[in-house]
DNA sequence: CATGAGCGG
């Protein structure tokens, strides 16, 4: 007598005792392109201990996505969900509102965002160029001599009555009869927003960075006097010997600003130390001044 | 001993 063939699936009470995954078939999602209606067929127990079947149905909202998320849907599952049928799988993947992120385009700003904003006030001065929008007075602008002129050379009178809006080189230059077809010249350094952090500091390498501090000056030293002694290491372009503003006596130090740096460094390697009259006089870089 | 003055917005 033929043993019947055992029944390869477990029986209920059984898919019971294994726990409620275990005996559980797949949830089966299917998709109706046309009418957009996703059906999702699961199985579940209640809380009665019944295995009951669950169709819910969701009106799809058909999203275009983009050629990568294409691509990657046509990967096939593997692993332990080799066997799941395509889409989310609802017992292990959760579909939730879309998350969206910030991205940041650069270093500097995402220091901004998590610096305190007092913080990178300080020593800041509050001041923008109205030539370059660089963080300096427009008058102290390195491009003031080349940038300016030009602007007004190509629209003269709007310039003069510039004044609405703050005029930089883009909204300044474009003023004219020609401003729809005009091309507004952007020096290079100036181009794609520049930068205006470096740029100062490049520019002050010119002439305020060339400036030498002279101190233990004899009182009665006179600019007259560094001029003779500073004249043999290069062209000056100012000499200013401080003195009291009502007695007019000399303060005993000077400010000699070279037209170039190595000249004020070959000066300071050759005064400093130098006796004159009868003290040794001090030479080294000056500082910026102490409102700029 | 010691870091000018002036221009603006």
């Amino acid at each position: 007598m033929p043993v019947p063939e055992a029944d390869t699936k477990p029986s209920w009470a059984e898919q019971v005792e294994f726990g409620e995954d275990e005996a559980l078939p797949p949830a089966i999602e299917d998709f109706d392109d046309d009418t957009g209606v996703k059906t999702v067929t699961e199985y579940k127990y209640n809380e009665d201990g019944k295995k009951v079947k669950l169709v819910r149905k969701y009106k799809i909202e058909v999203k275009k996505v983009s050629k990568s998320t294409a691509i990657r849907k046509t990967w096939k599952k593997y692993g332990a969900a080799a066997g799941d049928p395509p889409g989310p799988n609802p017992s292990n993947t959760i579909i939730s509102e879309e998350t969206f992120m910030q991205f940041v385009h650069s270093k500097e700003q995402l220091l901004e965002q998590e610096e305190d904003p007092l913080a990178k006030m300080k020593g800041q001065k509050m001041v923008s160029c109205r030539i370059c929008k660089g963080d300096h007075w427009t008058t102290r602008c390195p491009y003031k001599d080349s940038l300016q002129p030009l602007q007004e050379s190509l629209d003269p009178e709007k310039n003069k009555t510039e004044g609405g809006e703050a005029g930089g080189p883009a909204s300044a230059a474009p003023g004219g009869p020609k401003r729809e077809g005009g091309v507004k010249y952007v020096i290079p350094s100036m181009r794609d927003g520049g930068n205006k952090r470096g740029e100062s500091m490049v520019a002050r390498g010119k002439d305020e960075a060339a400036t030498i501090r002279v101190t233990n000056l004899s009182e009665d030293t006179r600019e007259s006097d560094l001029q003779e002694l500073f004249r043999p290491f290069g062209a000056i372009s100012r000499i200013y010997l401080a003195k009291d503003k009502v007695t007019g006596q000399s303060k005993g130090f000077a400010f000699i600003n070279f037209h170039r740096r190595e000249d004020a460094a070959r000066a300071i390697a050759g005064v400093s130390g130098f006796g004159y009259d009868h003290l040794i006089l001090n030479v080294e870089w000056a500082k910026p001044s102490g409102n700029q």
